[in-house]
DNA sequence: AACTTTTTGTGAATTTTGTAACAGTCGCGG
DNA sequence: CCGCGACTGTTACAAAATTCACAAAAAGTT
């Protein structure tokens, strides 16, 4: 019966770009924008950018364009990023501890609360002003602080174990920077960071450039 | 002129998946391989993955399916990970240090070679056994060494002059950690990470999740 | 040997995403 | 207050990706 096909991936994924960059023109003191304009800006076409606007819901007017703030506010309502939600992290390793300081988070209406980790050297210490605690506390905690999502960065192997635990915990949502892909109930969402992916396409796509220059020249 | 498309993106994308659990399969002394088990695996239809392998060109027998090494094989030449490129790492802060002690990017094909960096405190040190140098080494060794990868993480006001200076080093290839959308000449590809972007997804997803929860029940 | 099951490979249908075209609105400069 | 360029919003069209349908091959089963 559960259809939840999310629909307009491509452009849901463009919107946090939009975002950025409306935050740097209301910096700059401008209040209206066009997508001629943006688009110049992130390298798209104005198509692009009118066509996924559209699915926020904002409405521009025609010869002017849009209000810088009606969109950062329309583009943060329709991904709910105007209200923070809090989050917890597990794996404090290398990524982990790059991600519990990034500041960009608070950006995206996110809040590292606090991070999990097996290693009992690493529990009861502090990294970048967020305590790390050990993972049998994870569980008692998410439920008193209702929380709903989750960032999954311990190694590979031990990914699914950890998913299983969060989804015990009531998790919602998992965000996972492991390469594991991950067997959770229907009722939890889970996001994988594809790195590798995103390496993949990168290496075809220069492969086919000095190809084609070889053919070419 | 050069209309530079690279086409079947998302099967791409996909491919590095497959590449691991082809490897742990191999590790369980397996041989040979239908596209049901490896799409049970991957949590996929069998008839994604029977068209996404189709672009690397092995093949398959009808009634018992594909050798495991074939694929893999396959798969590392579609890709070029079957030789190992060097890369340069350009931002040895909380991110790139954990991206230069990352253990997984051998099975990538990468190497970084060197990190580089502004901070005078951080070069002439090393990190993960990297040596961190300073920015006016970067255009000479990547001369020298031929390099045609960079990976940027500096921060992102800083990105678009770095890009410049890794463009003008002969780099062809960036792949872009930060948010800036980078302004590169056509014959050089970048690929960016989008972690803002995944978590958009997630969050719509989520949202959408709860609300018809609220519906349904 | 005939039959069943599993599975590949391919062409075609369907859905989704990306592009183009354009009517209609707005503000501006005369 | 009129015409012009800039811009939106919508409808129509094209391309890409996904999904379906099925013939044919291999291996096992009766
Ligand atoms: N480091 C990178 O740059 C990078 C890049 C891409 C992907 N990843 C992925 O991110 C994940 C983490 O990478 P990393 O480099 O931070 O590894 P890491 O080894 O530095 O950190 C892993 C952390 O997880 C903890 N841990 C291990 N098992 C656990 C368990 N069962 N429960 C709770 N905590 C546990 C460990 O104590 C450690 O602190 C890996 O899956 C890796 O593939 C890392
Ligand atoms: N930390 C994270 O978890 C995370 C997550 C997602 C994206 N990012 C992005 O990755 C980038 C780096 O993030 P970070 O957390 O590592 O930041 P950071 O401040 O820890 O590191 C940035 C590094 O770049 C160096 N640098 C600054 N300007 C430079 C220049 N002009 N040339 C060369 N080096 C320069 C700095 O000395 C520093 O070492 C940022 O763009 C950030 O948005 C980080």
């Amino acid at each position: 019966m559960a259809k939840d096909k999310v629909q307009k991936l491509p452009s849901i994924k463009r919107l946090p770009a939009y975002l950025r960059e409306l935050k740097s023109l209301r910096e700059e003191g401008r209040q209206v924008v066009s997508t001629t304009l943006l688009a110049q800006r992130l390298r798209l076409e104005s198509i692009v950018v009118r066509k996924d606007l559209e699915i926020t819901g904002v409405t521009g007017s025609p010869g002017v364009g849009y209000k810088v703030e009606d969109l950062i506010g329309g583009i943060e309502e329709f991904l709910g990023w105007n209200n923070t939600s809090d989050i917890f992290l597990v794996g404090a390793g290398a990524l982990g501890t790059a991600l519990l300081g990034y500041k960009g988070f608070s950006e995206y209406g996110l809040n590292i609360v606090a991070a999990f980790d097996a290693d009992p050297n690493k529990v009861g210490t502090e990294i970048h002003g967020k305590p790390v605690l050990g993972m049998d506390a994870f569980a008692n905690l998410a439920e008193r602080m209702k929380i709903h999502m989750a960032i999954l960065c311990v190694p590979c192997d031990a990914a699914q174990a950890v998913a299983e635990l969060m989804v015990a915990a009531g998790i919602r949502a998992i965000w996972n920077f492991t390469g594991a892909t991950l067997n959770v109930p229907e009722h939890v969402v889970r996001q994988r960071v594809n790195l590798a992916g995103d390496l993949a396409v990168l290496s075809v796509a220069l492969a086919e450039k000095l190809k084609e220059e070889q053919r070419g020249s």
